[in-house]
DNA sequence: TATAAAAGTTAGGTTAATCTAACAAAAATT
DNA sequence: AATTTTTGTTAGATTAACCTAACTTTTATA
């Protein structure tokens, strides 16, 4: 059993080390940083998260995390996910307030209720950030994303995912009406500038290049994305 | 801020002095074997509470909480009855399984979530247990509540609470397709045992009368209940 | 390469929440 | 009223998670 700090530990790690492009391996300092703690109270947990064998460490040494940390992990990142699928969705919370609240409910260890969870949102692939939920096995697939700006005239697709998370990015698709999961169908490319008149919920928007290029999509058939076979995906 | 323990404590004060009718007062011993802890560790805690104004307290007195202790902890069983209404009605989960879970998310404490989700399940009166749910404003009405076994032939009405909370009644009431606010018509009662026999989503049960008088009933129009004056009302 | 800067560690302290063991006060019973 | 039982308190420890201040190791740079 992991205390709420211990599985906050487990996901700064994660998310450093998947920065550190090198070797995904993370400093005391760098860690107390991203947890707005001292590097002491970094060093202690060390101990035990060594004891714990969810780290390799040794003193002055960079710090990895174990496959049995990643596996736990991974299991918090699920939960915060689907809770901030829960919050946006069903309780109409918006993006910029869904990460705080998710930040405490991932903490409520039970693994029915994330099941459940999982189920009532219909088994979502993608939190409203466009970040990739893992299932409920822990894996994490899909790498391989296609980004609007490469579909062509009379095709629908589905949006999946972003590029980046900025505030900047996320007003801007909301304006326009777009989101994860919404199906757009392309009308018009303008050969001119490459901005595109896409139908979103029954209204044409027109959107950038720009932002084309930001925004991931898969062919309107994909029910579990990367596993798809139609001829017609773009995947 | 309280911690989630000072919640717990809160939470249990309630429930015993609601128990000892006649001042409402609690001892250090109660509360220990309520909470499962040690008379000592509850003694310590008595200090903290003091000194927070949440409980009435000295040295070898009895306990009593305080108006402030017990509008915190009314927030807490708010949270508690919405999130078991919660998972009973959106994620499926059965009556004996809510508590447990409700026990984890009433803790998280955000006051915008817990509106959003009272707002969300449409705001319910009653968990699935039949347990009144205080409003936003800490306010728990209702104490006038009829037993179906005061209803007559011919009238609908919807079922609100049941007057014990019992495996055996749950599952009894589940088995029959009854539950908290189902509506429910009398088609007959026998002059014999006073049995009924009552249309429930279209399906005729019946009903021993030792069961009606465990279930409690208002008229179908009500809305916000204990507030309604329709000359129909069984209030 | 010597030294200054950055990174990491240790020692010792704090607070919340728990414990055990010993003690004190209040209540119940003989 | 005296004594036993129950109830409540205190003192002293422990653990997790944090801190500061002082120290050590590693790395970078003059």
């Amino acid at each position: 059993m992991l205390s709420a700090t211990e599985e906050n530990y487990l996901k700064a790690l994660i998310k450093i080390s998947e920065k550190n492009e090198l070797d995904g391996k993370v400093g005391t300092n760098e860690l107390a940083a991203d947890l707005g703690v001292k590097p002491a109270t970094v060093n202690d947990m060390l101990k035990r998260l060594k004891d714990k064998k969810l780290i390799d460490y040794q003193k002055y040494g960079k710090i990895k995390i174990t496959s049995k940390g990643k596996k736990s992990g991974i299991e918090i990142i699920r939960r915060h996910r689907l809770w901030e699928t829960f919050l946006f969705e069903k309780l109409k919370f918006t993006w910029d307030e869904i990460h705080e609240v998710a930040e405490l409910l991932e903490h409520v260890n039970n693994p029915k209720l994330i099941e459940r969870l999982d189920e009532f949102l219909n088994h979502p692939q993608f939190d409203p950030h466009g970040d990739v939920i893992p299932n409920s096995k822990g894996e994490i697939k899909i790498h391989f994303k296609k980004t609007l700006s490469t579909v062509n005239e009379g095709q629908i697709i589905k949006m999946v995912a972003m590029k980046e998370n900025s505030d900047l990015l996320l007003k801007h698709l909301f304006e326009l009406g777009l989101g994860i999961n919404k199906f757009l169908k392309v009308i018009k490319i303008q050969p001119f500038d490459l901005s595109m008149n896409v139908l979103v919920d029954k209204k044409v928007v027109t959107i950038s290049n720009k932002l084309a290029e930001n925004i991931f999509v898969v062919c309107k058939e994909c029910k579990v994305i990367g596993e798809c076979n139609k001829k017609t995906c773009y995947l």
